[in-house]
DNA sequence: ACAAGTATAATTGTATACAATAGAACAAAA
DNA sequence: TTTTGTTCTATTGTATACAATTATACTTGT
């Protein structure tokens, strides 16, 4: 990756390995590869600039999150995730929002709340000014708050990871208003339900907002 | 790792990497090594007669576990897994596992169901001998096929990673004959409504099986 | 023409060599 | 004594070299 000197120092920190794991992730689930089609280690490195080390690290790391399955002495091919999958992780995802929403009731502090507040507050001001990135940005900050919030390292490693997954979707629903808008109320409502300690309430709204999220998503055309 | 020739070829045929990653995470998860401790690449691969790569490449895909921590150019650190965090993983299984069998309703197909009927009657068969060895690999099979019929390569993955990860756990609870043996019912109740296509039920029984587990390990005194 | 077997090439698996970084030990100055 | 700066060492990051494996192409015999 020849670029350096023109991004400032800070990209240059990250490690190879990681620029080739986030490339090729990024790739893989923006479609660039085809499905089953071989990732040979030589010709990736050679595209990027680097050697099949961190190329061949980044693979393994890939194939733990499931985007492409190494045969052994073979290669590694990619999986890719398809529209159903998309949608398992949603549906997956609105289970374990609301467990987390309900273990955050019990364990979130009084700083947390506040931090979560000021993220919806400015959140109603970038969906106003369609700040469609700012909105991204905050969206993630949110739910990262409540898996913190949730007091479990398991759970929030979980949906950090499924989070990640689907950030490029994500983008795509919070660029309507509407849906930003709507977005942000059903945040608020989950905040509340939490300050109350409502856990069933949290629960239910947390898991709520994810299938509102699955339906937005079916009624804009997808991919 | 010197022992070739002892176990059948079939134990060579794993990658040193394979090998290297199941050794570490058992010992981590073992308690082998204590929190926090720093696990050097160079004297691991002492340890186990290789070379620093197959480390490495070990090391980076337990990171994506969550199992040990990385700090680039500093070193790879013991992350572990605490008793919270085994309760954590039996809660969320207990949600995944309810999905799981809600979407094998309306996917299984006959044969699946056959191949899990035999599965609990070689368990009874077992958990009578106090075969407990096979009795943790046919509980294994049977999670693993309902996996397998709810169509979500996505849960099914999830669901993997997570029994694995307290396969040792999982070995305790078995040994008891009670709790094999009502296992084994649940499981059975499970596959019924699963074959009456009885979704809530479904669900709400293999959520409770799990919920079982769980006050089953917390009955026996902990590790 | 076709099958089987063998050589050849391409690719991954592993080991090692070299580069970059971080931390410790030590020395010098205040 | 404390602080600062420098050297040295230990460790990771990356590249390359070599070994093992797999797939391909070719040859040979029928």
């Amino acid at each position: 990756m020849g670029e350096s000197r023109d991004k400032s120092e800070v990209t240059d920190k990250y490690s190879l390995r990681w620029r080739v794991f986030h490339k090729l992730r990024e790739d893989i689930l923006s479609g660039k590869y085809s499905e089953h089609e071989e990732l040979k280690e030589a010709t990736i490195g050679a595209e990027l600039g680097v050697s099949r080390t961190p190329v061949r690290e980044a693979l393994r790391q890939l194939e733990l999150e499931g985007l492409v399955s190494i045969v052994p002495n073979k290669g590694a091919y990619v999986t890719g995730i398809s529209q159903k999958d998309i949608h398992d992780i949603y549906v997956i995802r609105s289970y374990l929002e609301g467990l987390a929403a309900r273990w955050a009731c019990e364990r979130i502090t009084e700083q947390e709340i506040e931090n979560i507040e000021e993220i919806i507050y400015l959140s109603e001001f970038h969906a106003k000014k369609k700040h469609y990135e700012q909105l991204v940005e905050l969206d993630n900050k949110f739910h990262e708050c409540i898996y913190r919030a949730s007091g479990s390292k398991i759970l929030e490693h979980e949906l950090t990871t499924f989070h990640q997954y689907v950030e490029r979707m994500r983008k795509k629903s919070l660029a309507k208003e509407e849906r930003a808008v709507k977005a942000n109320e059903e945040h608020k409502a989950i905040l509340e339900a939490i300050r109350q300690r409502d856990t069933e309430l949290a629960e239910k709204l947390a898991h709520e907002h994810m299938i509102q999220t699955i339906r937005n998503m079916n009624k804009e055309g997808l991919s």
